[in-house]
RNA sequence: GCCAGCGUAGCUCAGAUGGCAGAGCAACUGAUUUGUAAUCAGUAGGUCGGGGGUUCGAUUCCCUUCGCUGGCUCCA
């Protein structure tokens, strides 16, 4: 809708809101902000001019984004008033809410959160107005100085504008570029979550701030709604689900970051591993098996030992020092190394379960997405530079596939050169390039991640969801010019020449025991019959059925169905409860019915019964869906 | 590693100003022979995460250490 269009508004200077009133725009509560020829703007901002105005309503994305945004200034406002002495930082939107960053003599506890919380309530209902002026970075420079605001100062010397743009509201300013709501008791529904330590831009050697989140919703019904999902996303926490499944546990005793694989969660990884490797066998990879200790000296080749050196464990062995793998690459090098390999032998591809043991920092492990065990599904490719492209091509196809089998959606990201790494500006440049292409061939949407690289290479990230909508890595694809030049690995060209080829690392799932963590939450535990370490149970009604159970169970483990029995002297409504507690796909009922045609009544997972069958066809049945 | 929070029976959680540690479920034993999400009864179960200190006395207060959770930083 065009402002113009109405001689009154054309006539003379009128804020948006107004002109948006005067434009008949609906729902006028809801506005929060602006958009002026498509820049998002305050409702207070003056149009004296033809433009073309879109109301931003605060249930969309910008909307929300504002509202939060001035969520966080509310917040700051309070603060600085029940804490004299506090300095302001910064204070974004985020998904769901927002959070401000503090300097203050002691760290924010949880307890110091219901009293701000009171105190934004009450600035709420005082429906402050926020407004905006402009001035010179030095009078801000100056403002912020007289408050003792050194990290505003800071920020404004940084960003080195002539001008900048601040918020009011009541006693407190920010530097801010806006836009805001345009007053505070536009908030309806907020709360504080938790307080966190967050160091001043990103920075573990500038000083440590206490950040506060908080969450803000357009109203206390999709508030309460958000925390209900929250509530239900810790239900599907694999840390809790995966004990409670039998799957996996960790004992204080051995250590941190170290997984213990009880037996259903041994044989969920088998079957994970030799899908896997059936899948790798199939796309011509090769099987490879490399030690766990290499010698210090082959790290220091390698550049690892430089600059991996404080994620590596060392030992030593008869006075000789050894790193114990964090990676697998040196092996499948020494293996394509040690013969001569011509043109026609490319690409190779080597494929391994590879265990390694990487020392994370204590304060990043969390449950199995992040440890200090793990195993890659890892594969390191070489090939000549002209098969680069298809190479990557044939990853990502790759990647497609497996995670169309999980049914998992995911974002992809190029990671570009680090500040610590090794290798020619070339050869980043060729590299990146090349992961560049694939992707634009593969018609794939991607973010860049500036510095985010290996030491020794570009790559692509694949970043799976956790039931707290929380991003881990899993697939990744690194290039690599750098490795097949500290080995020498050569090949033999069409000319009879020696030269350098090239190497993808690449892993699909990642790590084993992260992705069986993203897969407990994905399925909240009830696995797909074809990965269920047990896929059904069978549940006698009374002991004159064990005979034909003890029966039906043999048949079904000699046809390789993971099968489990209960005959235990129980009622059924119990054994049932408990199967179901497990998830396992099938429940196999086995009374006098079923005895008497030899054959099993089966209830699903989600409370159905299929009609009474005799084994064979249950066989036929489970097989079919197993794969 | 840093900031905040947490650690009581296998699990979920009570508890007290510093004075013999409590429940439900699970486990075990017995009875029961049961038809689709919990049969009944009884028994046993704890260095109150570990170590040190203060105290007549510490699970409780202090220090330290290990582990976990949410963030920061880092990463598969």
């Amino acid at each position: 809708m065009k402002t113009g269009e109405d001689q009154e508004i054309q006539a003379g200077s009128m804020s948006a809101y107004d002109a948006l009133a005067k434009l008949g725009v609906k729902g006028l509560d809801r506005v929060v902000a602006v958009k002026i020829n498509g820049e998002l703007a305050d409702l207070t901002t003056a149009i004296d001019s033809q433009a073309e105005l879109e109301p931003v309503y605060v249930n969309s994305t910008e909307g929300l984004q504002t509202l939060r945004h001035s969520t966080s200034h509310v917040m700051a406002m309070a603060v600085k008033d029940l804490f004299p002495g506090v300095k302001v930082t910064i204070g974004p939107a985020v998904e769901d809410g927002f959070y401000y960053d503090f300097d203050y003599e002691r760290p924010f506890k949880e307890e110091d959160l219901p009293k701000i919380q009171e105190k934004m309530v009450e600035i709420i209902k005082k429906n402050i107005p926020f407004a905006c002026t402009e001035m010179t970075s030095q009078e801000a420079i100056d403002f912020f100085q007289g408050l003792g605001e050194e990290y505003k100062v800071e920020l404004i010397n940084d960003l080195g504008a002539e001008k900048v743009s601040m918020y009011t509201q009541g006693s407190f300013t920010d530097l801010c570029r806006g836009p805001h709501i345009p007053s505070t008791g536009m908030i309806k529904a907020f709360a504080l979550t938790k307080v966190a330590g967050a160091y001043w831009r990103g920075d573990e050697k500038r000083p440590m701030l206490s950040r506060i989140y908080g969450i803000a919703f357009e109203n206390k019904k999709e508030l309460r709604q958000h925390i209900k999902k929250v509530e239900e996303a810790k239900k599907r926490n694999h840390a809790k689900l995966g004990p409670q499944l039998g799957l996996f546990n960790t004992y204080d005793e051995i250590g941190s970051g170290m997984i213990v694989w009880h037996p259903k969660g041994a044989m969920l990884r088998h079957i994970l591993e030799t899908f896997e490797i059936r899948e790798h066998l199939k796309r011509g990879y090769e099987l490879v098996k490399g030690p766990s200790l290499l010698k210090t000296e082959l790290w220091n080749k390698s550049g690892h030992f430089e600059h991996y050196r404080e994620h590596m464990y060392f030992t030593e062995i008869d006075e000789q020092s050894y790193g114990i793998k964090p990676m697998n690459c040196l092996a499948h090098m020494l293996i394509y190394r040690s013969k001569i390999r011509s043109y026609r032998d490319l690409p190779k591809r080597y494929f391994e379960l590879g265990t390694v043991h990487r020392h994370e920092r204590s304060g990043v492990l969390h449950g199995l997405l992040r440890v200090r065990e793990f195993t890659q599904d890892d594969a390191h490719i070489i090939c000549t530079p002209q098969q680069l492209n298809d190479e990557i091509k044939g990853v990502l196809d790759f990647v497609r596939d497996i995670m169309g089998i999980f049914e998992f959606d995911y974002e992809l990201e190029v990671s570009t050169r680090p500040e610590k790494s090794i290798g020619t500006d070339e050869d980043w440049d060729m590299a990146t390039n090349a992961l560049r292409n694939a992707m634009e061939d593969s018609h794939l949407q991607y973010d860049i991640n500036e510095g985010d690289g290996a030491f020794y290479g570009p790559k692509i990230d694949v970043k799976l969801k956790d039931a707290l909508g929380r991003r881990w890595q899993c697939s990744t694809i690194q290039c690599d010019f750098t490795l097949p030049e500290r080995f020498d690995l050569v090949y033999i060209d069409k000319d009879g020449k020696k030269h350098r080829p090239v190497m993808i690392h690449r892993v699909i799932l990642g790590a084993i025991e992260r992705f069986v963590g993203i897969l407990i939450e994905h399925y909240a535990g009830a696995f797909p019959t074809w990965l269920a370490p047990v896929q059904a149970v069978i549940l006698t009604v009374t002991d004159r059925n064990i005979p034909h159970g003890e029966e039906v169970l043999r048949t079904l483990k000699e046809a390789n169905i993971r099968v489990d029995a209960d005959f235990r002297n129980e009622k059924l409504g119990l054994k049932v409860r408990e199967s179901q507690l497990q998830k396992i796909p099938y429940m196999l009922i086995l009374g006098d019915k079923e005895c008497d045609i030899k054959g099993v009544t089966p209830r699903l997972r989600d409370g159905q019964n299929l009609p009474l069958m005799n084994t064979k066809e249950f066989i036929d049945l489970i097989s079919q869906e197993s794969k």
